[in-house]
RNA sequence: GCGCCCAUAGCUCAGCUGGAUAGAGCAUCGGACUUCUAAUCCGACGGUCGGAGGUUCGAAUCCUCCUGGGCGUGCCA
């Protein structure tokens, strides 16, 4: 049920009729210009049509192009007569009967009357993507769940949706593990108990690596420091004997330098605090000590995998499916699959081949010892190989499409993936044009950054990235607060026992996390704020999750099963006589207008705007329109169907969202 | 230097691709529970949409410039 698209075939039958019809082109793009109307007093729709085509006509005006579509147009069975107002605003308002007919068929419909769209295309969607043998974190986030939504959204709309995890399971951080197990590892606790006991020895590695790298870096920052403090007061005696527009200037410019002062000083503060870190634990300092040319070991161990060298191949097989179970456990409580987990190791042995046939086709060429791919739009190549020969991931890219355009040969491939990336995706899209690599669309999905409350990238105090288990944990913890507050559970019958209690802090701890992110627009930045997440009020999940808890009790205090209230609706019929009625039934309604919206735009967040108007609805509802004490059977009736509908489209909506609900809490 | 992105209420954010008086949520203040869970509902307060021009019936939205922030920028991913 898409009310827009109904009415835009009613305008464009209309205007088709209308006088000027043969004189303006595209009259279907204002047909389509149907919006829902700015404020409730206008109706439920409104046209603008009339006012860009008055604008057209020489001898017409707006109002007189309105008068005339309306005399044209047939609505009677869909709408109210329509009225005319303001400049040229054509108003709509839906007739009851045909909401209570609409209502009526949703009830027998497990799509909430979601129709399937008409041209299904193939979608790959590429999303979440970490290194694995890496604990995941807060980065992950907004892939992980942005994707998923995504997934389940366009598949549910009638797409063929294909979704694949491209893992990091080929690179440095297999190096890591491979020399730390090497030279720190015991073979029996791996064996015993691998997945921390890698994930340990990556840390140790990590450690020590970060250790050696600030030690060199301190020197280096500190003379670059020096010299940028006196190249600032240069600056800024020259901005104060300078005058007019030049002072102007170089004020500017001192406080460019300023900026990257403070830039070095922090660089300066974090590497000290690496190294602090190191210092204050003997055991790690004479590791340190021990293994002074860490980095480039690892590196080295990385090439021997790459290489093919037989006991890195072996250790790799050894552990990659620990690794995997790792990343799996905190896909199983995101409750997140793929269809498919090809990870950069499953394209290594295709890199050569790509490159090879890029440089006999001429597209790729050697520069500086590397070779690269010239674009026209860019500045920098795109490189593919390294002048030692290793291949970089703008080569697995490459690789990937042309897997993925030859086995799944899909219409659209959309990479979602961090806005700081979009360079690398514009080369990788143009290399593809250039080199007909594939016919699909390539669409970079890209999202802003994850933001501390300070407005940084959110770290830790110690300056590490915080880990995405421990974030899942501090939710569930505070969602824990929530649901276990005496007050509230004490009003339960029958009351809540542990299990339960853990189970819907659970549910609504994760929906928190997932429905804020969701919330925001996908491409800007957001400020992460736990408590805010959680809270009890205003836009959070728990709102949502909230309303369908009281959709589900009122049907237990009741008595009836959906099938029960179903029934009765069927025989006694739908009739919307309150405002708070007619204004849920709308509203459910219009589900599919978000879902359309979500896919058009690839925008999560206007999926969560509609569960959260139709909670809010709902809530209004509530609190006006008592079921139990309905004033006659028929009203009560009327009412438990909207009740049921309503249950089931926030629990559908939430689930693409990729949201759980709990039936009491 | 070059490129991309951002600036909306005290705070956190929307704003459906140019439409009517710019909206939510927090926060603040004031109302509403003998009734299906008050995690609710109803009001009030709060904005020169960073600034200046331009495009037109109409601009937070499109164009130009300015200011202030963020990110990226030849061998990491």
């Amino acid at each position: 049920m898409h009310i827009p698209s109904l009415l835009t075939e009613r305008f464009s039958d209309a205007l088709g009729r209308c006088d000027f019809a043969t004189t303006i082109d595209h009259l279907d793009r204002y047909a389509g210009m149907i919006r829902p109307a700015g404020n409730p007093k206008f109706g439920d729709y409104q046209s603008n049509c009339a006012m860009p085509i008055g604008k057209l006509l020489p001898d017409s005006n707006p109002r007189d192009v309105a008068a005339q579509v309306i005399a044209q147009i047939q609505l009677d069975d869909l709408c109210d007569p329509p009225e005319i107002a303001g400049p040229g605003f054509i108003n709509l308002r839906i007739k009851d009967s045909f909401l209570q007919t609409q209502l009526k068929a949703m009830l027998d419909d497990d799509r909430c009357l979601v129709t399937a769209c008409e041209s299904p295309k193939t979608i790959l969607l590429d999303y979440s993507s970490p290194n694995v043998a890496k604990p995941m974190h807060v980065g992950h986030i907004r892939t992980t769940v942005i994707g998923n939504c995504l997934a389940k959204t366009l598949r549910f709309i009638g797409h063929r949706v294909i979704t694949d995890n491209h893992l990091g399971d080929w690179g440095t951080q297999f190096g890591i593990i491979i020399y730390g197990y090497k030279h720190f590892g015991d073979p029996e606790i791996v064996r015993q108990d691998p997945v921390p006991e890698l994930a340990k020895l990556y840390r140790v590695v990590h450690q020590l690596m970060g250790y050696h790298k600030s030690v060199a870096s301190i020197p280096k920052l500190e003379s670059e420091l020096e010299h940028q403090q006196a190249e600032h007061s240069v600056a800024v005696e020259a901005a104060n004997s300078a005058e007019g527009k030049d002072a102007k200037k170089k004020r500017k410019a001192a406080d460019s330098l300023a900026k990257k002062i403070s830039a070095t000083e922090s660089a300066l503060d974090a590497a000290r605090k690496t190294i602090a870190k190191t210092q204050s634990d003997p055991v790690m300092m004479q590791r340190a000590a021990e293994h002074p040319d860490i980095s480039q070991a690892v590196l080295a161990e990385t090439s021997k995998l790459h290489a093919g060298d037989a006991e890195n191949c072996q250790l790799w097989e050894q552990f990659l499916p620990y690794c995997k179970d790792e990343i799996n456990r905190v896909y199983d409580r995101l409750n997140v699959s793929f269809d498919y987990t090809y990870g950069e190791s499953f394209y290594h042995s295709m890199l050569a081949d790509v490159v090879a046939d890029l440089t006999q086709r001429g597209l790729a060429s050697e520069s500086d010892g590397a070779v690269c791919v010239f674009l026209d739009q860019f500045e920098a190549p795109m490189i593919i190989q390294k002048r030692d020969g290793a291949f970089l991931y703008a080569t697995t890219d490459l690789a990937t499409l042309r897997y993925r355009t030859e086995h799944f040969s899909p219409d659209e491939i959309l990479y979602v993936v961090d806005a700081r990336q979009s360079e690398h995706f514009e080369k990788l899209f143009a290399v593809a044009e250039l080199t007909g690599l594939s016919d699909a669309r390539l669409v970079h999905i890209s999202f802003g950054t994850v933001l501390g409350e300070d407005g940084r990238p959110m770290k830790t105090r110690s300056g590490s990235l915080i880990g995405l288990e421990s974030l899942l944990n501090d939710a569930v913890d505070a969602a824990y607060q929530v649901v276990c507050d005496p007050e509230r559970v004490n009003k339960l019958d029958p009351p809540m026992d542990d299990d339960e209690k853990r189970q819907v802090a659970e549910t609504v701890g994760i929906g928190a996390i997932k429905y804020a992110d969701l919330a925001h627009d996908r491409t800007s930045d957001y400020k992460f704020n736990l408590s805010k997440m959680v809270a009890l009020t205003g836009n959070t999940s728990t709102y949502a999750q909230y309303s369908y808890a009281r959709t589900a009790g009122i049907l237990r205090r009741i008595g009836l099963t959906e099938a029960e209230v179903v029934e009765r609706a069927k025989t006694s019929g739908l009739l919307l006589n309150h405002p708070a009625e007619r204004a849920l039934g709308l509203q459910l309604l219009q589900f599919e207008e978000a879902l359309q919206s979500v896919s058009d735009n690839h925008a999560p967040n206007h999926l969560v705007d509609y569960v959260y108007a139709t909670a809010e609805t709902f809530s209004r509802f509530n609190d006006q329109c008592h079921v139990m004490n309905a004033e006659t059977p028929d009203i009560q009736n009327t009412r438990l169907a909207l009740v049921v509908l309503t249950g089931r489209v926030i629990k559908k909506a939430l689930e693409l969202l990729g949201i759980d609900v709990v039936q009491r809490m």
